[in-house]
DNA sequence: GACATTTGTCACCATGCGGTGACTTCTACG
DNA sequence: CGTAGAAGTCACCGCATGGTGACAAATGTC
């Protein structure tokens, strides 16, 4: 009975592999996105056998799962309103500021982007994740606002927000696979310098008048 | 030598063929997106062989560049200012028309959503398709604007158009899976009049401030 | 009517996928 | 020690895909 000699001194150690393969996925998801997914080229990039992979987690499924609670897809409230001082700012000012880190917060943040843009094609466990923190903090954060700044304003403020949110959304995944757009650009920051300076005119023209 | 009893006669033609993989290619986008697509599911769907398929457009690409001819993914800039009359509208007016026949024209065109959907994701001939004309169309109209409402206001018009198209396209293409967002409905024709009373008044509040 | 061309059908190939069983090797515990 | 069970490896299955060759039947042309 010969010992396999090609066999290498294999590294025995279960969460070290568990760790790869959660490493792997957000890789494989910041590189190719999520749709071309699956269990034979997680473990190709995790470097393990795909049988590990259902071993351990029981299913590809089980793998996001354990790497959405492992990650921060989104912003916190505590995050978002961080400095924000109703006895010194307006609430237009308020919502310039928060807008601007909103959309600092998901532009630095590759893996949120591939699931928002995931999430207009297909179903998924990271979206229903995603989904879910994100509909919660949105609507925590507007309470927040709700309950600091005196006068509900003319303008409907939810849907205000919505606007915008989807814009700051559909340019930040945009912004990924293109330069230009409608003649504007919107990749570099400087780029959205810009288009944050719009939102805050917007916002300004939005509460102040009537 | 027998002949094959189970051959139903087999209506050999050839023009009829051609566009029923026309036609099963739009149904499967309109279907399932442009994710799943394939040579095998569009001949399955067209009820002839893939092989025609092959002879007869050269490529899956081929069919698509053929579809993209025969179909209008976007709006004309006659369609949209249809009745804009600079004599009688201010350039608020005019836009915020312009913004909910922009809306109507694409939440209509479901095989625009998907694509619309599909180009955050990946590339592909349809994308570009429809980028191209997207792109040309839209600063088509802005000149169009441009040479008719004289004054440039202080607001950033490019930006301006560039936000809200993007919010628009957005929460169309969201719409077909999600029904609430940040609390508000954006499914309904109902729910897009308070989306698009809240455009127009981002509008208006941008156009006359300063 | 004879023949070449086109149309349609079926068979096949290589490849990649998700998923599982069987086996060897290592480690922890008695 | 010795042994049970975990960790890791390899081979395989069924299935679907993109793509091609071979052949039968219908059609147009001389």
């Amino acid at each position: 009975m010969v010992t396999n000699v090609a066999r290498a001194t294999t590294a025995r150690n279960p969460a070290a592999v568990r760790a790869r393969v959660l490493a792997a996925l957000g890789a494989i998801i910041e590189r190719d996105g999520l749709a071309g997914l699956g269990v034979n080229a997680l473990a190709r990039a995790a470097g393990c056998d795909k049988v590990l992979i259902y071993r351990y987690f029981g299913d590809l499924d089980g793998v996001c799962r354990e790497f959405a609670e492992s990650r921060d897809f989104w912003w916190t409230v505590e995050e978002l309103v961080d400095g924000v001082d109703p006895a010194r700012m307006t609430r237009a000012q308020a919502l310039q500021l928060l807008m601007r880190r909103h959309a600092q917060a998901i532009r630095r943040r590759p893996i949120t982007l591939a699931i928002l843009a995931h999430e207009l094609t297909q179903r998924s466990t990271l979206v229903a994740a995603l989904e879910a923190v994100r509909e919660r903090r949105t609507l925590d954060l507007l309470a927040w606002i709700d309950a600091r700044f005196e006068p509900p304003a003319a303008m409907d403020l939810p849907a205000l927000a919505l606007l915008l949110g989807a814009a700051v959304n559909y340019l930040a995944v945009r912004g990924r696979g293109l330069a230009v757009m409608n003649g504007v650009p919107i990749r570099s920051d400087a780029d959205w310098e810009r288009i944050l300076s719009a939102i805050d005119a917007l916002i300004a023209g939005a509460l102040t008048q009537q």
